[in-house]
DNA sequence: GCCCGTAGGGTTTTT
DNA sequence: CCCTACGGGC
């Protein structure tokens, strides 16, 4: 790979320029707008005017400012103006907006109260601080006591969105509240309007706390800056009179708030150039506007248009596609301002190829056999040569082919540090090391990093179910042999090994720095020696993500006031939960190696061959799926987002992916990428190619996914299982039965390993049960006649009461009084206005075939009409309009109703959802059909219980609420 | 052609 | 959990 842009020489600063682009570089003043397609010499054209300007005299180094959206392209810029200016004495302003602001800030800051010596919060910075904060932003709906940092990503992200009209928080206030005095008898719109107010209070305090204590998140330096301008006349025109020529790179990655400094920055000498693409336009997800390149004709009636079309990269082939492709969007300025900006080219070559292959591993294989062999015939080099994926984690199957193949690459990841099994690994042990050590930590690290075997691990577990002690202790028992526990020799050696280092490792944390307490770990284990002269790929990037997680402890080091353990444990808690994830350690960043990129990291870059993978449904384009908060549509116009516009987003995506290449353009695509559905071409591959409809879906192909289940390695990480014999019963309840649905692993190390006891319950678990035990017991003593008092219904709650897991004692305290005044309620409501019920926790168990299912049922009423079946749920009320709804997809009432028809052979009559917080309530009805298929499902969950298919089915929500998380390899998340 | 149940995904990235 | 797309059934 090399960084797109020619480096002709520097004697004559026009040369070898095409006269559209010799007339953009020419452009004396005025305002100047330049739209033109890939691969057309925008970014060069940049350069070249900024050594123009310099080398005919009319303006001096010091007097050019260059913005651009990235470190990267200002980086790249600044090279490409070096070559092209030899003096050396070069020293345009070369900056990204970011970089600029922050300087601006240090130098006027002051004139609107930011001392200059402010901290510039970076993304994980500055959700730390807010989780710090987050009860002093007086948050109500954002805050959920049964989360309440819930949202904390999403108002970061709100947060820094308002930063990019920017709204300040002062407006949103106002317009929430003109909201709410006019929509007195809308409570739709009232709800919406109260959100919105919460927001500007929060949002508002957010920014008087920070910047007291002198910090500044990414968004101030933007909207900071335009408020200096707005409010210092005198600096502005400082800068005015400084930058005489101002040039933007990238326009139509730009965002409102940078727009605004610009043209504050050149309201009285108009001298502006900016270079853009509409079509190339990927950051919409992200504050970006093609409003901007539309208003730029608004605020500059009288600006000059240049559009280049001459295309320097590509084959015509190519180019066709791409421009096939990209017509089909609607929002274009081809269309708008009436322009064309077709490429042209000489070049032709090798039309481009679609393959399909049928499955994943497939497709990824013929992609590095195809490189391999290129490669090897000596047609082309490994940088030649970039593999664009659409999302990182599509990657993976390619990294791992390449690997096969032995095709070196680079894969610059942007996340996924914390995932890797060195860094969770060493969590693991500095946990172990703590106060806050759980038995999953210690379980982690005996699994992974001290490879204790499965089978062993697995009786230790089980063990606890009978013998409440701790893993630790029986781990001590079993090193020495004091157990009946059966462990293996290999076992228990190394286990003995463990728990001699962790005393050791103790004793070192104690009074060491957490840096020095991880390499006497490393030391220990021997890594540090086996890092430091890789043998292997995997060695060296491990050994590089090590060093990572140490910049990680460092930064820590550097603000904390005690370096140890347990207080480095409680910042990386929070960095996990809100902060950013880093990104994993890049390896053959400079040399001879293919490239595997996304798409966007891929902009601005080219190459001869390229390789855009996994074009299918669903992977890309991907699907439409907004999140975060929104920003009010009235207070920033022209910003929609719809599913048109997600897929014309994304066509621009596939638009700059096609424009990557200069001969070579690959696109393929499986049909099964694991689902359950074959999946089709994308239907961008179909527009670009003039495809029609993709063929109708075949009958997928299994071979492969049917020898995977015959992996003698698969699961990971579970002991082997026998088969257990045909004639004994399959148990399931209903928790087993929704544990499977969710994930077979998870019912694996729940209901087969039973791991339970090393796992920490989540503290809404607690308050469920504690709750339940409440209602139970005031139900109970309904039905007996003897109703209670309040008093005695609390005392219930209190003493199955946990005080643990939550934020802070207040948090707890809170929570507590929540579910009080729920039960109050309750009480009024179901005990002193209802009849008492007929049953409570009435216990049923029933047989289907070889299967026994039982559980209990929290509430039966019997009336002259037939049954009604309560569940009682203690999470957040939902919408009550949705109450119904969650009654008939609820599972647990199809078991309790099927357990009925079973043992009385009649359907119930009704089936409730109460919320016990909320008080509302669903009801629904089972009928035989649906009954049918519930049971069908028992029957093949069953099946599957017997036939010991546990594989992991991660996905990211289950991953994420998942208890077993801490102790699984498979996790999405 | 419309309704409903079921399957599948849950980005992208910079400062 | 929540939202969307698709395919089968009518
Ligand atoms: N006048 C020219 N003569 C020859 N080659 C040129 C000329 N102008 C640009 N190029 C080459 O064309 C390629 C694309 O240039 P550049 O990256 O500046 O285009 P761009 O419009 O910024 O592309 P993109 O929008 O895809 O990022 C580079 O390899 C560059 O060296």
């Amino acid at each position: 790979m090399r960084p797109a842009g020619p480096h002709p020489p520097a004697t004559s600063d026009l040369e070898g320029l095409d006269p559209e682009q010799r007339a953009a570089v020419e452009h004396d003043q005025g305002p100047l707008l330049i739209v033109a397609g890939a691969g057309t010499g925008k970014t060069t054209v940049i350069a070249r005017r900024i050594a123009h300007l310099i080398a005919s005299g009319r303006a001096r180094p010091s007097e050019i400012l260059a913005l651009t959206f990235n470190e990267k392209a200002a980086t790249e810029m600044q090279e490409r103006v070096d070559v092209l200016v030899p003096y050396g004495y070069a020293d345009a302003h070369i900056a990204t907006f970011h970089a600029f602001g922050e300087e601006v800030l240090s130098s006027f800051g002051i004139e609107i109260g930011i001392a200059p010596s402010f901290t510039v919060l970076d993304q994980t910075a500055q959700a730390l601080f807010l989780a710090e904060h987050l009860e002093e932003l007086g948050l109500d709906q954002y805050a959920p006591l049964s989360d309440p940092t819930k949202y904390l990503r999403e108002l970061a992200g709100f947060f820094n969105k308002l930063k990019d009209y920017p709204i300040a928080a002062e407006e949103l206030r106002r317009f929430a509240e003109a909201g709410l005095a006019r929509s007195e008898t809308d409570p739709a719109a009232r709800d919406g309007f109260a959100r919105a107010l919460e927001l500007a209070r929060a949002a508002d305090r957010y920014n008087t706390l920070g910047w007291k204590q002198g910090f500044v998140d990414f968004g101030d330096l933007l909207a900071l800056t335009l408020r200096l301008f707005d409010e210092s006349p005198s600096a502005l025109q400082f800068l005015q009179q400084r930058f005489r020529y101002v040039l933007v790179d990238e326009f139509q990655d730009t965002n409102p708030v940078q727009f605004e400094i610009v043209r504050r920055l050149t309201a009285v000498h108009r001298n502006l150039v900016v270079v853009g693409d509409d079509d190339q336009s990927i950051y919409r997800f992200r504050g970006a506007h093609l409003q901007n390149i539309l208003k730029f004709h608004e605020f500059f009636p009288d600006a000059r248009s240049i559009v280049l079309t001459r295309n320097y990269r590509s084959t015509r082939e190519i180019l066709k596609s791409a421009r096939r492709l990209i017509l089909v969007n609607q929002d274009r300025l081809e269309t708008r301002l009436l322009i064309s900006k077709e490429l042209l080219t000489e070049r032709t070559g090798p039309m481009p190829r679609i393959k399909e292959l049928p499955t994943e591993a497939e497709e990824a294989a013929w992609v590095a056999a195809e490189i391999r062999a290129a490669v090897e015939s000596g047609a082309r080099r490994c940088r030649d040569i970039a593999i664009l994926v659409r999302s990182n984690k599509n990657a993976e199957p390619f990294l791992r082919a390449l690997d096969e193949q032995g095709v070196p690459y680079y894969f610059p990841g942007s996340r996924g540090l914390f995932q890797r099994p060195e860094i969770r690994e060493m969590v693991a042990l500095l946990y172990s090391l703590s106060q806050d050590a759980r038995e999953d930590h210690l379980y982690h690290l005996a699994e992974s990093a001290y490879g204790v075997p499965g089978d062993d691990l697995s009786r230790l577990v089980h063990e606890l179910s009978s013998e409440p002690t701790k893993l630790r202790t029986l781990m001590e028992r079993a090193s020495n042999r004091s157990t009946a526990v059966e462990i293996s020799e290999e076992g228990r050696e190394r286990i003995a090994t463990m728990l001699e280092d962790l005393r050791a490792l103790k004793h070192t944390a104690r009074d060491h720095r957490v840096g020095e307490v991880l390499r006497a770990y490393l030391e220990r284990r021997g890594i540090i020696k086996r890092l430091r002269a890789p043998s292997s790929f995997e060695d060296e990037i491990k050994a590089r993500n090590i060093v990572k997680f140490f910049k990680v402890v460092q930064m820590f080091a550097s603000v904390a006031v005690v370096d140890r353990v347990p207080l480095f444990l409680r910042h990386l808690g929070a960095i996990m939960d809100y902060g950013e994830d880093p990104a994993v350690a890049e390896i053959g960043e400079e040399s001879d190696v293919v490239q595997v990129l996304t798409i966007h990291r891929a902009k601005g870059l080219e190459f001869p061959v390229v390789y855009l993978v996994q074009a299918a449904t669903d992977r890309f384009p991907t699907r439409n799926l907004r999140r975060g908060i929104d920003v009010p549509v009235e207070l920033a116009p022209g910003e929609r987002t719809s599913s048109e516009l997600h897929k014309e987003e994304e066509r621009r995506l596939c638009y700059v992916a096609f424009t990557r290449a200069k001969e070579e353009l690959i696109a393929t695509h499986a049909v099964d990428y694991g689902g359950k559905r074959p999946r089709q071409r994308s239907e961008f591959l179909s527009e670009a190619f003039d495809l029609g409809k993709p063929a109708p879906a075949q009958k997928r192909q299994r071979v492969m996914e049917e020898l995977e289940a015959y992996r003698t390695d698969a699961p990971q990480g579970l002991p082997p299982l026998a088969r257990p014999p045909a004639h004994e019963p399959i148990r399931l309840s209903h928790q087993r039965i929704a544990d499977y649905d969710t994930c077979p692993l998870k019912y694996h190390f729940l209901h087969v390993l039973a791991v339970d006891p090393i796992l920490t319950l989540d503290h809404r678990v607690n308050f469920g049960n504690a709750v339940h035990q409440a209602v139970a017991f005031a139900l109970e003593r309904h039905r007996l006649g003897e109703p209670p008092t309040f008093e005695q219904v609390l005392e219930v709650y209190r003493s199955s009461w946990r005080n643990e897991g939550y934020r802070s004692e207040e948090h707890a305290r809170r929570r507590f009084e929540q579910g009080a005044a729920a039960l109050r309620s309750f009480l009024e409501r179901e005990v002193l206005g209802e009849e008492p019920p007929t049953d409570v926790e009435r216990s049923f168990r029933f047989n289907l075939g070889d299967v026994i299912v039982s559980g209990r049922m929290d509430r039966v009423d019997e009336g002259p009409d037939g049954v009604v079946i309560t569940d009682y749920k203690t999470s957040e009320l939902e919408g009550e309009e949705h109450a119904d709804a969650s009654a008939r997809d609820n599972l647990q009432l199809s078991i309790y109703a099927l357990a009925h028809k079973e043992l009385t052979g009649r359907v119930p009559q009704r089936l409730e959802l109460r919320y016990v917080l909320g008080g509302a309530v669903g009801t629904s009805t089972r009928s035989e059909e649906k009954l049918e298929r519930t049971r069908d499902r028992i029957l093949a969950i069953a099946e599957s219980v017997r036939s010991v298919d546990f594989r992991a089915q991660p996905s990211e929500h289950n991953c994420s609420i998942c208890a077993c998380r801490p102790i699984c390899s498979e996790s999405a998340v």
